[in-house]
DNA sequence: ATAATTTTTGACAAAATTAGTCAAAATTTT
DNA sequence: AAAATTTTGACTAATTTTGTCAAAAATTAT
């Protein structure tokens, strides 16, 4: 399972582009890209939108990589986290059916 | 499927209490109390605790719901939210199976 | 109907969280 | 060991979230 952090470093290291290199092609501060990197910190959404464009990465699948990222890191420390995400799950049928 | 809201306005009602007395029970301004049965803010952790404490709920099933509240309002005006939660549950399977 | 009570709303300031930047420290490569 | 690259930490700025208050709206009782 791979989280936005570990694509956007491969996808940089595919290119064989250092941090100062990719920091130019996206407009991010190199340092902040290196959080991104590893993790420390969340991108934007405008963000994961432009590591798309320039890696080539289908959008929508990184945003949905992005948000759950999101999701497991928020719910990672409670004690019961697959309990929370079916009780998501049901809330989300729940309100898809009703905004047909 | 409850939500938070509803779950701690039945409960008040249940004990015919006005907002002015769960406020002094609870020791939350009113104003916010309303708010929160309406679903327009957000408790804290430290608030959803009260709300168990004073409605006699178990805390933990009331975090449970209070936190899926969260989630699937965060991912609810996604594309593909379900996909996102599916994506979700496997990143926790695997932080769970490493830190064992 | 209107008076009294209760609930909801909106605006505001304060508090907390998150974001971006820079330079120095640490690490890796040459 | 020098040069290049990456990482870190500290800081300010920006954004988001919070709690509070008083007034507006809605509900209930007289």
């Amino acid at each position: 399972m791979e989280t936005f952090a570990e694509i956007i470093k491969r996808e940089r290291e595919k290119r064989n582009w250092i941090l100062r290199r990719a920091a130019a092609r996206l407009d991010i501060d190199q340092a902040l890209i290196s959080k991104f990197e590893k993790g420390e910190r969340r991108p934007s959404r405008e963000q994961v939108e432009k590591f798309a464009r320039v890696y080539k990465l289908k959008r929508e699948e990184l945003i949905n990589i992005w948000m759950s990222d999101k999701i497991a890191y928020e719910i990672s420390s409670e004690s019961n986290p697959e309990k929370i995400l079916k009780i998501a799950e049901k809330k989300i049928e729940y309100l898809n059916s009703k905004n047909k």
